[in-house]
DNA sequence: CGGTCCTTTGACACAGGTCAAGTAATGTGG
DNA sequence: CCACATTACTTGACCTGTGTCAAAGGACCG
């Protein structure tokens, strides 16, 4: 039933080295960045490539947290529930992001694909004992959790503080400035999100997420060719905006 | 004028040598913890203790991020603001707990005693350099950073949306869960800081805090014996109210 | 003691939530 | 490729939880 494929189970390792990085998308704060090829192909040996289609769960909060994993292609939301089901979405996740480090018996948080993706799945234990003899690697991750911790700080800013308005304006910037950082030059945002998800982001509802959007719309900041696809028009306007 | 004063600036190495973590205050998960006496004692060959006062600065979210922090005695709030002057508590801190973690050129927030605080402050260049030397130690800062934020996770959570009831609830308990940690093990829970700040970690304003506060009273689930100390009566009704 | 700051309490306002309806996009089976 | 169902998005009217403003205790301190 599922679309939670695995397209290679531990690559044989006589097979003709493809460039690691082809294959995990590594970026600058992604892990195999900073490996030589010696330790890059440690780092690939025991790693399994797999993909998932949208809206399909990677894993879930109560999962025991047997694995890591990197993306490498698509869009991935992390999220935590109440058991009312209300929904936080902590995280929009794009290729070369990590998701499920942790240091306990279950993940933090479930993860599911927006779009379909492909990761890269590693045993936690086999990672564990290869970060024993690849420092280098530990490091990036640190880098990658203090990173990550920055980001978390600034969206405590903004869900305890700011209004509706200033926080969708920081959204569209920080989608843009994703998008900027993924090699996407120009001014138009595509958001692989729906509106609910946007919402769960930002602690509002998805009345007001289309309200506050029309809003800018008229003001002519944004203009929106698609549901899904965001022109930022007047980019300085939204900063002023967002706080 | 301030009373950020330097206790003892680089220990004299041929000292007797008091155990480091009676020093710095290791516990659990704290920087030391898994060193041996030698490699402990590196570590506190690069730091310097230093003694903080109450609502004295220890760092500001614009200054050059020059030194980490562990603090061992006191308690400390770190914090971000709008330009506007709107402020957002990120954390509480307490002995064992890091501070300045970063990846970046500048703070990542700002850092305040609440009570006076004694902290180990280490050179970031030197502690860095030291990491490259001591893996166990970067494992120690991995999981910290890994354990943070999942706190971060739960805090956006309850930001993003938990009603001002059950954020206060929630809030008792983690400074219950906290208090715990630190080894007091009775359910009375003291508070270093005020209102404002607790306003400003829960995303609300003084008066919600006090008013909310007034009504778990008058229902019978805490007590409060003085401003800044409150009994958990009912634990478990705090429990199912938190969310 | 008198001043300052912190906390509590009350009256009222409003941003954003809720509920309901309408419209546009997307998918599905024939 | 088209009816039709389904889901997502938008818009409007109204409501409510929390913010704002104001003032009155209390605690602390020189």
């Amino acid at each position: 039933m599922s679309r939670f494929t695995i397209a290679n189970r531990n690559p044989a390792p006589q097979r003709v080295l493809v460039h690691p990085c082809d294959t995990c998308g590594a970026r600058d704060h992604s892990a195999c960045a900073s490996l030589n090829d010696e330790e890059q192909r440690r780092l690939v040996s025991i790693m399994t490539t797999i993909e998932v289609g949208p809206q399909r769960a990677i894993f879930n909060e109560t999962d025991p947290a047997d694995h890591v994993f990197s993306l490498t292609a698509g869009a991935v939301k992390i999220f935590k529930l109440l058991s009312d089901g209300r929904r936080q979405v902590t995280g929009f996740l794009f290729p070369g992001d990590f998701l499920g480090l942790t240091h306990n018996e279950a993940y933090a948080y479930s993860a599911e694909a927006l779009t379909t993706s492909r990761l890269c799945r590693f045993p936690r234990r086999r990672l564990e004992s290869l970060l024993d003899e690849l420092p280098k690697l530990e490091r990036q991750l640190l880098g990658m959790a203090s990173h990550e911790l920055a980001a978390a700080q600034d969206q405590m800013m903004l869900l305890g503080r700011k209004s509706a308005r200033e926080r969708v304006a920081s959204f569209l910037l920080l989608m843009s400035a994703t998008a900027a950082r993924q090699g996407n030059t120009d001014d138009k945002v595509s958001l692989p999100m729906n509106r609910g998800d946007i919402a769960d982001y930002l602690g509002l509802t998805v009345e007001t997420i289309s309200r506050t959007l029309g809003q800018l719309k008229a003001k002519g900041l944004i203009q929106m060719p698609s549901e899904k696809q965001i022109l930022l028009t007047r980019k300085g306007a939204l900063e002023e905006i967002s706080g």
